[in-house]
DNA sequence: AGCACGCCGACT
DNA sequence: GTCGGCGTGCTC
C-alpha cells in the first residue's frame, strides 16, 4: 500500500515552499527518516517530518511524487532534535525546511544511501574505544566549589570566571565526571571561533583520546564534516566540539553543553536563520534534559541578568590559578597630550621597559590595514568604493585601495583621480601604519643582548593564508616577538605567557556609539586583552593594561580599574531598564535589500502600514525605517526597521502574524528581506 | 536556492 | 541567423 509523507526539503523563506511537502512511499517511514525526493527537476535530501494524514486541499492540486531512495542505514534524527528544529524555525521566522536542512552537512546531499553505507561500514570498524583518559589537573579550591555545585544542581549555569581562573579545567571535569558515569552520555563544546578550535581541541584530545573527541566547524572539508557528523549521529563520538553550527549538530545522548565564551558576538549566525546558538543551546539543554555550561569572563547582559534573577545558577570564580594578579589598568589621559599623538611618552616608556626586560608587550587596534581612508590634499576626493557607501581602506603593503565590505581592489592611483594633484595622503591608521609608526619610535631602544626591537603584526590580513596564523602564534610562543601590533583577533584565548604589556590604542569610539551593546563589547574586549597580560604568575605583579583615552573619567573604566564586571554589569542595566532595551524588553529587524533606497524603505513602510492591523499590534512598537550604517555595500541599498516589545511572547505572536503579510508584499525592485529576532546589531 | 522559460545584443 | 545575458516563476 502506499502511504503519504510529509517531507521536508531545504526551501529558503523566499519561496513560497514554507511547509512540509507530500511524497509518496510503498514503506510507512518513521518521523526524521533521511530520503532522497524529486523537486522540481532535480533530487534533494528532504528529512521525513511526520505521516501526511492531515491531507491538505492544495494537495490535491499537485500530484505528489514518489520518494526517490530511503538513506535507511542512517537512524532517523531524534524526537529532540526535531522539536529543536521546529522551536528555532518558529522563533526565527524561517522555514522548517531551511533549518532542518541546514543543520545537516552538505554532503549528505550528494551520496547515494549505497555509497553512504560504505561510509557507516568504514566508521563503524574504528568503533573500539580506548577507555583511556588522563589525569586532570589538581583544581584550586575555587574550581572544586564551582565543580560541585555544578554537579549538585540541575542548572543552566554561568560559570563567571576571571580569564585565568580555570573555566576550561572545569569543561574537562565535568565532562570527564559524565562520562565515567554514562557509558553513552555524550557532550556538545561550543567555542567562539575556528580559530579557538585547535587549542581547545588538543586539550581535549590529551585528555579523552582522539577517538572520543570529533570537531565541526565551517573550515573542514565537506568529507570530514560527513564523518564527524555520522560518528556523533550514531553516538560513536562521545564529545563534540564545534563552532556556532555545532548547536544543531545530531546527539542521541546529549547530556551537556558547554557554551565557552558564551557572551561572544559570533554566537549569533548573521546570515539565513539568524540564530543565537548560545541560547538555542539553553533550550535545547531543556528538551533534552542535558545539563548547560555558560562561560565568560565578561558574560553578556542578557546570561547575567538571568543569574541576578536566579534563572541560571552562577558559579564565580574570582581568582586566577596560581595567583597570578589580573594587571594594573593605567589610564593615559590625551587631553593633556600634544595633538597628534598616537603613542603618549608614558605607554612609550613602558613599552621600552618590557623589551629591556625580555617581555612581550601586545599592542591592540580595532583597524587593519595603513589607514581608513586615503584623501588628496588639493580637492576633496577621497578613497570611496564606487559600490558601497563606505571607503576603501589603504593597505601599504601591496599598494591597494580595498573595500572591506564588498572586497573591490585597486591599485593606488598615483595621482588623485578628480584633480591630477599627486599629493595624496592616508588620513587616520591601521595595524599596518601602527606597526611602521611604533618602528620609528622604537628604532633606538634595544633588546638586554644590543639586538634592535622585533616587531610583528598580527591581524585578517597577515593570516589570510594557510598556516600563517599558527606560524605567527609560533614566533609568539618561542619569544621571537617584542612588540606585537594586531586586531582584536590577538585578544581571543591565546595563552602568550610572557606578555606583561598590553594596551588599546583607540577605545574611545565605542563609548558614544549609537550601538547600546559598544559599551558592553568594549568592557568585554578590554578585559580579555587585559586577561592576556600576566598570565605567568611570575611576571603577574608587573603587569599592566594600557589604556589611551580621552574620557579618562568615563565609568566603564573605573570599573574596568578595578576588574569589576559586576559593577559595569550593573551601570548598564539600570540604563537598559531605563530605555526598555533588552534583557528587559526584546527586539526584532525587519531589514530589506532593494536596488534602490527608496524600494527598500517603500517595502518597510508597506510592511509597517500592514503591522498596524495585525492583532497583537498594539504590543509592539514598530519605529520607522531607516537606512543601515552603511547604506549600500555591493551596489545593493540596504534598510531596516525596528520593532520592540517589552514582551517576548507578544513580540513573537506579532512577528508571526506579520509572516504572511511580508511575503505577500510586493515591491519593484526589491531583492531580498529578512526578519531578524534578537539582532546583535542595530 | 536551483533550474527553467523568456525576450534582446555580439559572434560563426 | 544562433549563443547567452539575467529577469520572473515554480518546485509536492
Amino acid at each position: 500500500m502506499t502511504h503519504r509523507v510529509a517531507v521536508l526539503v531545504p526551501t529558503p523563506a523566499h519561496s513560497k515552499l514554507g511547509g512540509p511537502l507530500t511524497y509518496l512511499s510503498e514503506q510507512p517511514l518513521a518521523p526524521g527518516t533521511l530520503v532522497r525526493v524529486p523537486l522540481g527537476k532535480r533530487e534533494v535530501l528532504g528529512l521525513v517530518w511526520d505521516q501526511a494524514d492531515t491531507a491538505l486541499a492544495s494537495d490535491e492540486m499537485i500530484a505528489a511524487k514518489l520518494i526517490a531512495e530511503v538513506l535507511q542505514d542512517i537512524p532517523p534524527m531524534s524526537k529532540h532534535w526535531r522539536q529543536l528544529v521546529t522551536f528555532s524555525a518558529s522563533y526565527y521566522q524561517r522555514s522548517l525546511g531551511e533549518v532542518a536542512l541546514a543543520g545537516l552537512p552538505p554532503q549528505l546531499r550528494d551520496l547515494s544511501a549505497t555509497q553512504l553505507a560504505r561510509r557507516l561500514k568504514r566508521a563503524d570498524g574504528m568503533q573500539e574505544q580506548s577507555d583511556t583518559c588522563a589525569q586532570g589537573l589538581p583544581l584550586t579550591m575555587q574550581q572544586q566549589e564551582a565543580l560541585a555545585a555544578y554537579e549538585s544542581n540541575p542548572g543552566p549555569f554561568l560559570l563567571f570566571g576571571t580569564t585565568g581562573s580555570g573555566k576550561t579545567e572545569i569543561y574537562l571535569q565535568a565532562v570527564q565526571a559524565l562520562l565515567a558515569r554514562d557509558a553513552r552520555a555524550q557532550a556538545l563544546v561550543m567555542v567562539p571561533e575556528i580559530n579557538l578550535t585547535p587549542q581547545l581541541q588538543d586539550r581535549f584530545i590529551a585528555r579523552f583520546g582522539q577517538d572520543k573527541v570529533t570537531t565541526m566547524n565551517s573550515a573542514m572539508t565537506p568529507a570530514q564534516r560527513l564523518k564527524g557528523w555520522l560518528a556523533a549521529h550514531t553516538g560513536q563520538a562521545r564529545i563534540v566540539l564545534g563552532t556556532r553550527m555545532a548547536v544543531f549538530a545530531s546527539l542521541p545522548h546529549l547530556k551537556l553543553i558547554v557554551v565557552d565564551e558564551e557572551h561572544d558576538p559570533s554566537y549569533k549566525q548573521q546570515e539565513g536563520a539568524r540564530y543565537s546558538a548560545r541560547d538555542l543551546a539553553v533550550l535545547r539543554g531543556k528538551l533534552e534534559g542535558a545539563k548547560v555550561l555558560l562561560g565568560s569572563a565578561t558574560p553578556s547582559l542578557e546570561s547575567w541578568q538571568a543569574s541576578e534573577k536566579g534563572r541560571y545558577q552562577r558559579l564565580h570564580m574570582a581568582a586566577r590559578v596560581g595567583q597570578g594578579k589580573l594587571p594594573a589598568v593605567r589610564l593615559v589621559d590625551m587631553n593633556l597630550q600634544p595633538r597628534q599623538t598616537v603613542f603618549s611618552p608614558q605607554l612609550l616608556q613602558a613599552i621600552g621597559q618590557r623589551i629591556e626586560r625580555g617581555e612581550q608587550s601586545l599592542i591592540f587596534l580595532n583597524r587593519r590595514g595603513y589607514a581608513p581612508v586615503l584623501a588628496c590634499t588639493a580637492c576633496d576626493w577621497k578613497s570611496e568604493c564606487p559600490h558601497c557607501s563606505a571607503f576603501r581602506v589603504f593597505h601599504k603593503i601591496d599598494r591597494t585601495l580595498r573595500c572591506h565590505h564588498c572586497g573591490y581592489t585597486e591599485r593606488v592611483p598615483r595621482a588623485c583621480p578628480t584633480c591630477g594633484n599627486v599629493d595624496i595622503a592616508p588620513v587616520g591608521r591601521g595595524t599596518e601604519r601602527l606597526e611602521e609608526h611604533l618602528s620609528e619610535l622604537l628604532a633606538d631602544v634595544k633588546q638586554a643582548n644590543g639586538e634592535p626591537v622585533r616587531i610583528a603584526r598580527m591581524d585578517a590580513d597577515s593570516t589570510r593564508f594557510k598556516g600563517a596564523l599558527q606560524e605567527q602564534l609560533a614566533r609568539m610562543h618561542a619569544g621571537e616577538v617584542d612588540v606585537l601590533v594586531g586586531t582584536q583577533m590577538v585578544t581571543k584565548g591565546h595563552d602568550f605567557r610572557r606578555i606583561t604589556l598590553v594596551a588599546a590604542i583607540n577605545a574611545d569610539s565605542a563609548l558614544f556609539s549609537s550601538d547600546f551593546r559598544a559599551p558592553e563589547r568594549l568592557f568585554g574586549l578590554l578585559m580579555q586583552a587585559a586577561g592576556r597580560a600576566g598570565r605567568d604568575s611570575a611576571q603577574a605583579d608587573a603587569s599592566e593594561m594600557w589604556v589611551q583615552t580621552w574620557h579618562p573619567r568615563h565609568p566603564l573604566f573605573d570599573a574596568l580599574r578595578r576588574h569589576d564586571y559586576p559593577a559595569f554589569a550593573q551601570q548598564q542595566l539600570v540604563q537598559r531598564e531605563q530605555a526598555g532595551m533588552p534583557p528587559f524588553g526584546f527586539q526584532a529587524l525587519l531589514r530589506a535589500e532593494a536596488r534602490t533606497q527608496e524600494a527598500a524603505q517603500s517595502f518597510l513602510r508597506a510592511a509597517a502600514q500592514a503591522a498596524s492591523q495585525l492583532p497583537d499590534a498594539a504590543h509592539v512598537t514598530v519605529y520607522s525605517a531607516v537606512p543601515m550604517g552603511i547604506q549600500r555595500v555591493a551596489n545593493v541599498e540596504r534598510a531596516q526597521m525596528l520593532i520592540e516589545s517589552p514582551s517576548r511572547t507578544a513580540l513573537q505572536r506579532f512577528l508571526s502574524q506579520w509572516q504572511p503579510v511580508l511575503r505577500a508584499t510586493q515591491e519593484k525592485g526589491l531583492i531580498r528581506w529578512a526578519v531578524d529576532v534578537d539582532p546583535l546589531v542595530i
